[in-house]
DNA sequence: GACCAGGAGTGATTCGGATCACACACTGGT
DNA sequence: ACCAGTGTGTGATCCGAATCACTCCTGGTC
């Protein structure tokens, strides 16, 4: 029997995406009960801290509202952003599962709201209900995807020009349009493109300007409308 | 109750170390018997692919002696190692687990044994034993957290230096030795460990009298032997 | 012994991005 | 209207690793 979405641990959650292939949404009635019972809910203002690299796991923060950045600093405290999460998102879950320090900092970008799950009761749940057993394995594996993919841009991507390119295929990947153009709002500063794309500020300044001498977008205020995207493909692959 | 280690899936693994801590020990006698009755066994030569990035998963190897080298290429042809699998260590888990392609290709550096478990074996054995499903969890979030030192490595370490003495540290610490130094075997090509450290193979070399030069270790043929680990440490935090 | 291939060492040169150093635009607060 | 503070655009310079081009070495093969 499956829990009605009035169970749902998401219930609450104004503009939670595609339920049915969250982690915690679609579980059998008494797994979705359990969860709720042990589940609170919090509402974090912009630049909140829901953990920090190096601390101790916790539990998961399971993302309702709001982006949130992830990353790692290195001592020299150079930073690098891992990853944007979005709502629907499961955040420390990796940490908890391994019983590990939370390997990065997750700060909100924007006012956001989230549930949070407590380190014990997620274990706990894992050993009573195979099913959560196999939703956080699946999570885990699409989590290790993500790095995976990020190894590989990191890796194998020569230039700046590529990464950028790709990141921008990526988020438009999110907004498709027929033409075969996209369009998306600039929410980052170029210092954070830069921490993604493992570059400088001013490197993706004159990316920016390169982009638009190019022609392969233009800008109207904050957003970016991209005229093709095969062209962009194009230079990720060159 | 525990399965005897004569049950186990490893048994016929000559050197598998640390038998408790793997994906398929000391399961339930239950989970155990199922394991063996759909796992086989095979001999792989040097060179041998177990399987290769893209292809759809057909399951799990469970690598009991030998070890492989996991790699992912770009269009472009250029290659980088993103692991040294070891016996014990499970490959192919996230690909199975998520049902995506291999996202590397897995080749064997020398002669060795592996079990094999196909997909769907696997698949229904975790749904009827929640123990299996956990143990999948945790290695699949091991895997994780070694995607992630990559992302450290190839995002934050700035010079090829820094990269090349983190590669030494790792590896040393697999020989500890009570002294503050230490002694490994080089079984790979500057070639190889270029594509670790993401640089050329010039470079490489370079680095070797580079580190020679500095008196960071000497070489014994083809084993290296480490004057001091701290004195490598400190170029990593540099 | 002669040969060859694959690996290793090392110089010379090139080039791309980091770094430094500004000037400028925008925003919110006093 | 003023002024931080923060984000942006762009030139000048520097440096380190990639690239190119060799030579040398070793172990296996004919």
């Amino acid at each position: 029997m499956r829990a009605p979405y009035g169970l749902n641990i998401l219930d609450n959650c104004v503009t939670c995406p595609v339920r049915g292939e969250h982690l915690f949404c679609n579980l059998s009635l008494t797994a979705a009960q359990r969860l709720n019972e042990v589940k609170s809910t919090a509402v974090y203002p912009k630049g909140a801290m829901l953990f920090i690299e190096g601390q101790q796991p916790r539990g998961v923060f399971v993302l309702c509202t709001g982006r949130v950045k992830l990353s790692t600093t290195s001592r020299e405290g150079k930073t690098i952003i891992t990853k944007i999460s979005e709502p629907g998102d499961v955040l420390g879950l990796n940490a908890v599962i391994s019983s590990r320090p939370y390997e990065v900092t997750a700060e909100t970008m924007e006012p956001g709201q989230a549930n949070f799950i407590p380190r014990d009761c997620l274990l706990q749940l894992l050993k009573d209900f195979p099913e959560v057993a196999v939703r956080v394995a699946q999570q885990l594996s699409r989590n290790y995807y993500t790095a995976y993919e990020e190894i590989r841009t990191l890796g194998l991507a020569a230039s700046p020009s590529e990464k950028f390119a790709k990141l921008l295929l990526t988020w438009s990947s999110k907004t498709p349009q027929a033409d075969g153009g996209a369009q998306l709002k600039l929410t980052m500063t170029h210092e954070e493109i830069g921490e993604i794309i493992g570059t400088t500020r001013e490197t993706v300044s004159r990316l920016f300007s390169e982009f638009r001498k190019k022609q392969l977008f233009q800008m109207k205020g904050a957003t970016l409308v991209i005229r093709s995207l095969p062209a962009l493909e194009k230079i990720v692959q060159s």
